[in-house]
DNA sequence: CCCCCTAATGATAATAATTCTCATTATCAT
DNA sequence: ATGATAATGAGAATTATTATCATTAGGGGG
């Protein structure tokens, strides 16, 4: 059973898990990229491969790798779930999210994470004395409009755009 | 039409919109919790009020209040939507969150905004403009166990629990 | 205070994402 | 290879949210 990738699937078999092929796929195609996908975005490429694997599957798959903690959950405002695997998998590291609240648009970044990091761990050790949890995870992300719909924005501007019912 | 809230009242008149019964019970409602609340928490809460407003109405009327800026829609992971006024309103001021994976408690914190507040800042403003984004808004989740769940789980923890399907 | 325009509403149907059910299949320890 | 059973596929079911549309009520002008 060849797997791309040795972690996950260690990580799977520590569990008493199995290695299906639904599962190879879908690590495989969250290895493969850093977009952000919802699980039909992940169904229609799983299906791009192998035709006979169903939607319950792809969801089944995407819960049960976040339950293990080895895929992040998303919800950026739009009706649906994103998913991304976290590091361990994928090289690059933790990062936080852009989200363009226009068009949706969705930027990584990684850049000042240094000093981000520094606080963040700080602030995590602090909240965890101060209300006794055990923090395991946390989600950053910055809300605005990128620069295509800011400069669309600046034409067309009446006070508040459609705001009524 | 005396209204609660005089603060709200104003941005709905500026915005040429009705100051309605349905808004003046979910703003007085919202302004008078620091919980969280979701759309059917607030319909039971209103219909005990005026059991005549419906629930399509708690909808629309969160919405407004979201696309407006005056309320801040939360996703913390389980299925359903969370809505929470925006200082301004209430008084008490912008704070991030704490979220225990197992019994859903959310904390609201506003300890350590100090630091938090001026590197969230600088980060702003170098996201902005390192990525050209105007940036209006920021959600920071923090995930893990609360205390009551931390030793609950100490006892009968075989590994990981029911994680298979 | 009354009228009128129309934004807003209530009831309910419709959507859309996610979860559940159950008969069948495939993984893997033996 | 075989058996126990975890996992799957197909589709039904559930659930949160949105759309539709006839009716009501907010509020400016008289
Ligand atoms: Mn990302
Ligand atoms: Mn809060
Ligand atoms: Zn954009
Ligand atoms: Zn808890």
């Amino acid at each position: 059973m060849r797997c791309g990738n040795p972690w996950a699937h260690q990580r799977l078999v520590a569990e008493g898990l199995r290695i299906t092929e639904a599962r190879r796929i879908i690590l495989n195609i969250l290895s493969k990229t850093s977009k952000h996908l919802s699980a039909e975005d992940i169904y229609f490429l799983v299906r791009g491969i192998n035709p006979s694997i169903g939607f319950a599957t792809v969801y089944r798959t995407l819960d049960l790798l976040t339950r293990m903690g080895m895929v992040q959950k998303f919800d950026f405002g739009d009706g649906k779930a994103r998913y991304e695997l976290i590091e361990g998998s994928r090289k690059d590291a933790h990062h936080h999210h852009l989200v363009c609240t226009k068009c949706r648009k969705i930027v990584n970044y990684t850049d000042f994470v240094d000093e981000e990091k520094e606080l963040i761990k700080k602030t995590e050790d602090a909240l965890a004395k101060k209300h006794r949890f055990d923090i395991k995870s946390h989600i950053i992300h910055f809300y605005g409009l990128c620069e295509t719909c800011r400069s669309e924005d600046k034409n067309h501007n009446p006070s508040l755009g459609k705001l009524s019912m």
